[in-house]
RNA sequence: CCUGAUGUGGCGCAACUGGUUUAGCGCAUCCGCCUGAUACGCGGAAGGUUGGUGGUUCGAGUCCAUCCAUCAGGACCA
């Protein structure tokens, strides 16, 4: 039994179990915050999920990407305290509740109580807590479970309290009348969340009208009429004609040109010249009827007659008053009935003139508040016309009650304009429009009251303070978040729901009065008050619930003694998470120290759609109160997307589990393969082959490593308590692949440091299966297995071992668990670091001194150079095992000759050949070829590039050999000579004339292929120690074993045994080699060219 | 309709500020090979008008314009 474990196999879900128990009964991630108690903070800070849906393979991503970034500050020596966060209020656990319960809001303080119905909320709002404590130990996210913040908990409300009144005393909070979309169906107001749920917008046929507006004549508006009894309309499209009754004013477009067209009334037939933009009176009328003359229309024909009368430009129409359509009711407040400038006014649809009833339209009540307009609402909350609306009167405007009886009321309100000659044209009319999702009835837009939050005041502070923000991606940021925050709309806060936190704002009932209040000690204080007032009976109860109901029964006095209501109000559930740099620590009531610690934070991390969520609520909450940012940092990540590209989703069946991905690949290889292969913010298509790639490759090759080491340092007795040999010491590839491993060193620490985890997990994955692997192991081999523990095996050692614990730090943030299983049994066996874990060390630091740039560079000719040969060799079907006799070499520059012989070792056994023969100028046989240096020359040539190339290319061999010799050559154009360097011109040997030859680039290899008895006994004994080797392998011996060998005599092998007996022996660890005349029982083994020895090998 | 992102062999990705790139790599396919690390790898074959068009430039996958497609977000739906 050696020191080092050895595994069986990779298995990845195996390693994952013993992980997480082991950092659990060592306290690993408790350890990780306490040994760097008073360090540096890193701070981050947890968007709260919400635990009433279960976790899925996108949290995972996301969640690994907080959790790479926590733990590689975690190895800088930080402090990074990550306090984990349930977001619990809102309407997705409402509606949840409301399924549950099987009842509709309408139900809730009827059906069920409020009381009874918040409590059902509590409850619910954390049915999956234990799968999402699960899938977040699982994957190795590490936050703390333990002490989560919780919105629903007092002391969370109180610090929002705190937060609403800080804003409320700034003068952030007020309250306004909107228009909103509201469902009279289901008697709520709908929040654009849910207008947006899928199958909201749904295609109806409705009746539309075109309506005629009489401009009241006077001085203002003569130019309109040509003459004393012509009848003048300006026209107006709408799709609800229900809101014409509501109608107080028409908007144009200043820039827009009005066209008067005279014409008849298709209804009533009478002469009637109308107003509409001139780019839709193709709309409305065919070009054929210009043809007919007015004077020949009789009443009745179908085709009416038009003439195009004169033109107008909108801005000239500004002000015109005119008559009220349906005067059933007249504004209380403001101007009505003129003519005002709308920016929205396109002459896209309808008649270029929009019909304005400010109280239906959110565009319509800005544009008449602009120009002080006042509304009339003729429709109620249920939906019905209010009584003052004569015939109409109590008529509901949809069928919103399922009525079998129901008539439509656009429909006689037409035929009202018809009979009246107030309609152009009356059609249905199909067209897209929002629907309650819950009632599947259209909603109408209705003006609310709602408590705002004057966003807009600190505009110009969020949009300034974000370009501190470093956001990952920067056009999130930049762009779309920087774009938003430039067309903020104030934020209305108000819900009027159930379950959430309460605007803490009491009102007396004509609203003269009001208080915010700002912490559960001033609510006590002014109950006090109220119960002096006798507005109360009780003083409040110790740990009272903040919710509805309990909040709504506390009355507080104002100054003068009336009682103050509260404002039924819940506030938008978004602004519970933006509070929670503050609240998760009860601040400013508790911990101050601990929150100025902590604020603003290092680094956040959530989904893009999270940049009108968390990410503006923070942003907007810190800089209106604190003049803040709330984070430094921001990586904002994609979409998880099925392997396909399509979105997955529960009822397409394509969704990824993450429990039973974790317990197949491992949580290693699912991050992995997450950060490796898309940026995370570009959407990932996510495919589970992926992984499986990632485990063979990447953790396979690894493991491999890991085995290779053991296996032989078991055997050697390696524990590195041997002096270190010096890296200066250390033969060549050693000095390589520190090289290496030290520039990966640097480089995977600046991308992580710079939240590009991608470009470090492919930087890392290359160093391990190209370099360590495949080239600094497999070209090492044998000074791990032959001879004595000397000097250069033990180098080998120290080397492989410490490009392995190097390798487990830098994995360690992306893959907690293989990296530390791999560090633990190595760092256990030898105690080199006096860490128990990977995640309590430090990132390594970069030796600048072991980096040389040189020795890399030849290494990689090294590389190249036997990749060419090996080329050749299959060209020309020659076994590698068969030995040829030399390589020749071009020597392309001063110092190329120097870098191969430093190499040559490594190249000659690579692809067994002999020796180097170096093509040295002036040899006659090479061929040089020079090519133009475009990005030296491009940049001092210009537009003669051209012209230089061609004459470059002209260049003889002397002239190559002349730029080789002196280092500049001169160059004429025209008029023009060039005085040009050597770093202008890239050189290369092109061709070795009677030799096989490949380029790669500016390398070219040739390869002497000749064959004498020398190398081919050779081979055949190479041939030999490989069979046996196979044989020895298919025997299950040791690697350890001694052997015999008897091989029976054979015409084609008695050349390799006669001069390689030796070697054979000690390749394949044979203490005897008999050649017999006959062998029985012996096996056959066919060599090459069908060539086949009987053999017997035998264990000593 | 607006904004943004993306578009490179069948698939997933790369190519530092435009220039040693003949557009690389991996997966998958086929042929061959190496291996006392049973994992990988190596060599080769096949596979591309870098979404289209136009432009700037000596030179464009990269910059500009425009169009197309996909995705995301937003506005509007009178």
């Amino acid at each position: 039994m050696g020191i080092y474990k050895e595994f069986k196999g990779l298995n990845l879900p195996e390693i994952d179990k013993e992980q997480l128990e082991f950092w659990k009964d060592k306290s690993i991630f408790e350890k990780s915050m306490q040994e760097r108690e008073g360090q540096e903070t890193y701070v981050f800070y947890e968007g709260p999920p919400s635990a009433n849906g279960k976790p899925g393979i996108h949290h995972v991503l996301a969640r690994s990407v907080k959790d790479i970034f926590c733990r590689f500050h975690t190895m800088q020596n930080k402090l990074v305290e990550r306090k984990g966060g349930w977001d619990t209020h809102g309407l997705p656990i409402e509606i949840a509740v409301e399924k549950a319960l099987g009842i509709t809001k309408e139900d809730i303080g009827t059906k069920v109580t409020v009381e009874e119905y918040n409590a059902k909320c509590r409850e619910t709002v954390m049915q999956y807590k234990d799968l999402w404590d699960d899938v977040t130990n699982k994957m190795g996210y590490w936050v703390d479970l333990e002490n989560p913040y919780i919105t629903f908990e007092n002391e969370y409300i109180e610090s929002v309290w705190n937060l609403l009144q800080k804003l409320y005393k700034n003068d952030y909070l007020y309250k306004g009348y909107t228009i909103q979309p509201y469902s009279p169906a289901a008697g709520t107001g709908l929040s654009t969340h849910e207008l947006n749920q899928p199958g909201s917008y749904q295609d109806v046929k409705d009746t539309s009208a075109v309506a005629q507006f009489r401009p009241i004549r006077n001085e203002q508006s003569e130019f309109l009429f040509d003459s004393a009894d012509e009848d003048v309309a300006i026209i107006a499209w709408t799709t609800t004609p229900w809101t014409l009754p509501s109608n107080t004013a028409l908007a144009v477009g200043k820039k827009i040109t009005y066209t008067k067209v005279k014409t008849f009334n298709p209804y009533t037939g009478k002469p009637l010249s109308v107003l509409l933009a001139q780019d839709l009176v193709g709309k409305w009328f065919k070009a054929e009827q210009a043809e007919l003359k007015l004077e020949d229309y009789q009443q009745g024909d179908k085709k009416i007659p038009y003439l195009i009368a004169s033109d107008y430009l909108g801005a000239q129409l500004l002000d015109i008053r005119y008559e009220q359509l349906l005067p059933y009711a007249q504004p209380e407040e403001g101007d009505a009935f003129k003519i005002i400038h709308g920016d929205f006014v396109s002459t896209s649809d309808g008649t270029g003139i929009v019909h304005i009833a400010p109280s239906f339209g959110a565009d319509d009540m800005f544009v008449a508040r602009q120009n002080g307009i006042g509304a009339l609402t003729m429709v109620d909350k249920q939906g019905k016309f209010i009584d003052s609306m004569g015939e109409f009167a109590g008529r509901y405007v949809k069928n919103y009650k399922d009525d079998p009886d129901y008539v439509n009321v656009d429909i006689d309100i037409s035929v009202k304009l018809k009979k009246e000659n107030k309609a152009f044209n009356v059609q249905k009319y199909a067209h897209n429009y929002p629907h309650c999702w819950r009632t599947d009835k259209p909603i109408l837009y209705y003006p609310l009251d709602s408590w705002f939050v004057k966003a807009t005041k600190a505009k110009a502070r969020m949009v300034e303070l974000n370009k501190t923000i470093n956001w990952k991606p920067a056009h999130t940021g930049e762009k779309r978040f920087g774009k938003w925050l430039e067309n903020l709309q104030d934020w209305n806060l108000s819900r009027s729901r159930y379950w959430g936190i309460p605007l803490p704002i009491w009102r007396t009932e004509d609203g003269s009065e009001e208080i915010c209040i700002g912490s559960i000690a001033e609510l006590r204080s002014e109950v006090e008050k109220s119960v002096a007032a006798g507005h109360m009976t009780e003083q409040l109860a110790e740990g009272f619930d903040m919710h509805r109901p309990f909040i709504d029964t506390v009355i507080l006095t104002a100054a003068d003694g009336r009682p103050m209501k509260r404002e039924l109000d819940l506030i938008d559930v978004w602004f519970d998470s933006g509070s929670m740099p503050y609240a998760q620590w009860h601040y400013p009531f508790e911990n101050e120290e601990k929150f100025k610690a902590n604020y603003p934070a290092d680094f956040i991390a959530e989904g893009v759609d999270q940049t009108r969520g968390w990410f503006y609520t923070l942003h907007a909450i810190a800089v209106m109160c604190f003049d803040s940012v709330a984070y430094k940092n921001v990586v904002s990540n994609g979409l998880v997307l099925d392997k396909n590209g399509q979105k997955m989703s529960k009822s397409k069946g394509n969704a990824v589990d993450p429990f039973t991905t974790i317990a197949k690949y491992g949580a290693d290889a699912t991050r992995w393969y997450m950060i490796s292969n898309a940026q995370p913010w570009d959407n990932l298509k996510f495919d589970l082959d992926g992984i499986d790639e990632v485990r063979r490759k990447f953790f396979g090759t690894l493991y491999n490593t890991y085995s290779f080491f053991s296996l032989y340092a078991n055997v050697d007795g390696f524990d590195y308590k041997e002096a270190v040999i010096p890296v200066a010491d250390r033969p060549e590839i050693d000095r390589w692949v520190i090289s290496m491993l030290n520039t990966l060193v640097k480089e995977a620490g600046e991308d992580f440091a710079a939240y590009e985890p991608t470009r470090a997990t492919r930087k890392i994955q290359v160093f391990v299966t190209d370099h360590l692997s495949n080239w600094y192991v497999r070209l090492c081999r044998r000074r791990f297995w032959k001879g004595e523990k000397n000097a250069d095996k033990i180098a080998a050692y120290q080397t492989l071992y410490d490009c392995m614990v190097t390798i487990a730090k830098l994995m360690a943030p992306v893959s907690p668990f293989f990296a530390d299983f791999l560090y633990r049994n190595l760092n256990d066996s030898t105690q080199q670091e006096a860490h128990e874990s990977v995640h309590l060390a430090f990132y390594p630091a970069v030796n600048e001194s072991d980096i040389d740039s040189d020795l890399e560079q030849r290494m990689n000719y090294a590389q190249r150079i036997s990749s060419l040969v090996l080329s050749l060799r299959k060209k020309e079907r020659l076994r590698v095992r068969q030995p040829l006799r030399k390589i020749l070499l071009p020597v392309l520059n001063p110092t190329f000759k120097g870098q191969v012989e430093a190499i040559k070792e490594l190249v000659l056994s690579e692809v067994n050949v002999k020796e180097v023969e170096y093509l040295e100028d002036g040899s006659g046989f090479i061929k040089k070829k020079v090519k133009p240096n475009f990005k030296t020359l491009g940049r001092r040539m210009g537009k003669n590039m051209k012209q230089a190339a061609a004459k470059i290319s002209t260049f003889t061999q002397e002239d190559i050999a002349l730029i080789e010799k002196d280092g500049c050559i001169s160059l004429t154009l025209g008029e023009e000579t060039f005085n040009l360097e050597a770093e202008d011109f890239i050189i290369s040997s092109e061709d070795i004339p009677g030799w096989l030859v490949a380029n790669d680039a500016d390398l070219t290899v040739a390869l002497d292929i000749s064959l004498d008895d020398a190398l081919l006994a050779e081979g055949t004994a190479r041939e030999l120690v490989n069979r046996i080797q196979n044989i020895r392998k298919d025997r299950d011996f040791n690697v350890t074993d001694r052997i015999s060998l008897t091989i029976e005599k054979h015409d084609d092998i008695s050349g390799a045994i006669d001069q390689f007996k030796d070697y054979i022996c000690t390749e394949v660890l044979a203490t005897e080699l008999t050649i017999v005349e006959n062998l029985e029982n012996g096996q056959d083994v066919e060599l090459i060219d069908e060539v086949v020895v009987k053999m017997n090998v035998s264990l000593n």
